[in-house]
DNA sequence: TTACCTAACATTGTCTACAGAAGGCAATGT
DNA sequence: ACATTGCCTTCTGTAGACAATGTTAGGTAA
């Protein structure tokens, strides 16, 4: 069997990652910051005041900036510097398309026969799911689901695809987290989880129509009626789409 | 009637577009350098050489870098800079099934109901593809086409769809360069300007399935056999994807 | 002769510093 | 009292230099 062969093309028998750069610990921090909420959608990012946040220069903290724009968390402003990104209910419906037909495209390229390894991927990732769904941390849900999803994408062994589906997967976190707190009413912990259980025994199964119908089970897309109070649609498309929805 | 915002957030009657900053021109620069094979795959990308031919500094650069990997042109190798990418027959198989997925996706979106000024996008780049065919620029057809095709996708008003598109068909140009000399024997100029003005023609007639039965013309693949002379099938993937091409 | 070690070189990662632009504020004139 | 203009502060864009790491070539020993 041949040894494991890491980023740098060397085969290793014991896999050491590459010692992290300050971009990317940077581009990291920035991307929790976000995602928990700590840094509001529209607020400015001043290079210099984080420097001093997280202990980084300039020169690597732009670069780590450049990241989080390509993956849609920030806007830059030519000489206004960064803010970060006001997701209007257009930007809800394009990140909820966008991210069904990903998914719908990766179910149907991985679970006709799918890898054992990815399966594992994916079944670890069910696994957290389950035991922080246990424990009541309702705070890690949006991060485990999307684990759960991602490794469920990640069935298809198909890269590009997979990080599309990333990217878009941090911008619906951003969406979530803004209204974490109006979540009550909706779908409980055990509900969810259970739902992750079955669609991973219908992947197990092979049945790709079953885990597609399971994908568009209505329940998850039900935080967008909450968006939608706040954020009222803007565009004819994402007015139809609200409607499409509510019915 | 309101007076056009720019960028800035302003009004303004005479509208001055932002001045380029050393990073999109040294990114736009490294673009056009490696769709058109001055940089070659896999060839070393150092910095220090760039900043001479380029006329910047490192830091303008080392963004412009980071923008290239985004867009899946160029892989960094930490500590070990960055080299033009590979393309693998799978890493081909990846981007051409991404792409029909956006593109149908588009073009269901998009074509039941079209925007008018969207339109004139797609007959503008229409115009300039025929113009250029005419004028038997085949050096061009690889840039006008993506073109076409972009506007085409722009036609669904999705902005992340757009931009997914746009990375995908930068990569595709890729390939698509490495085999513009071995393109003997492939559909003509002329025939692929005649198909590009059918799909306008649908698009406006808004038939949605004769559209997607323009997009799946094989012709449009006929590079992909060439390029499986060269690169081989490594995975399970490519290699069942380039026997139903074959067929 | 070959394999390994060492040292010099090349290249990336990071920091500090400077120049230029944008926005806010105050002073002045109407 | 209000608008306008000029200055000042703050921030971004860019450059250049330094430090740390990886690579490679040459030498030495087995």
């Amino acid at each position: 069997m041949n040894a494991p062969v890491n980023a740098r093309g060397r085969r290793a028998n014991v896999m050491i990652g590459d010692p992290p750069s300050m971009t990317d610990l940077a581009a990291e921090a920035l991307r929790g910051m976000i995602l928990r909420g700590e840094l509001a959608q529209g607020e400015r990012v001043v290079e210099n005041q984080l420097t001093g946040t997280l202990g980084v220069s300039r020169p690597p903290l732009r670069e780590a900036l450049r990241i989080l724009q390509q993956e849609g968390l920030i806007e830059q402003l030519p000489r206004r510097g960064a803010v970060v990104r006001v997701l209007s209910l257009h930007d809800v419906y394009e990140i909820v398309t966008l991210r069904t037909t990903l998914e719908t495209m990766a179910v149907r390229l991985a679970v006709p026969g799918t890898d054992p390894a990815r399966l594992a991927r994916l079944r670890e990732a069910l696994e957290i799911w389950e035991a922080n769904a246990a424990a009541g941390r309702e705070d890690l849900s949006t991060e485990d689901s999307a684990r759960f999803h991602l490794a469920l994408v990640g069935l298809a062994g198909h890269s590009r695809l997979e990080e599309a589906y990333r990217a878009i997967g941090l911008q619906l976190r951003m969406c979530m987290q803004l209204n974490r707190n109006a979540r009550a009413g909706h779908e409980s912990l055990t509900d969810r989880a259970a739902r992750h259980r079955r669609m991973f025994e219908r992947v197990e199964s092979a049945d790709v129509e079953a885990v597609l119908a399971e994908l568009s089970d209505p329940a998850s897309l039900s935080f967008v009626l909450t968006y939608a109070q706040d954020h009222p649609p803007t565009t004819a498309q994402s007015q139809a789409w609200l409607a499409s929805l509510s019915q």
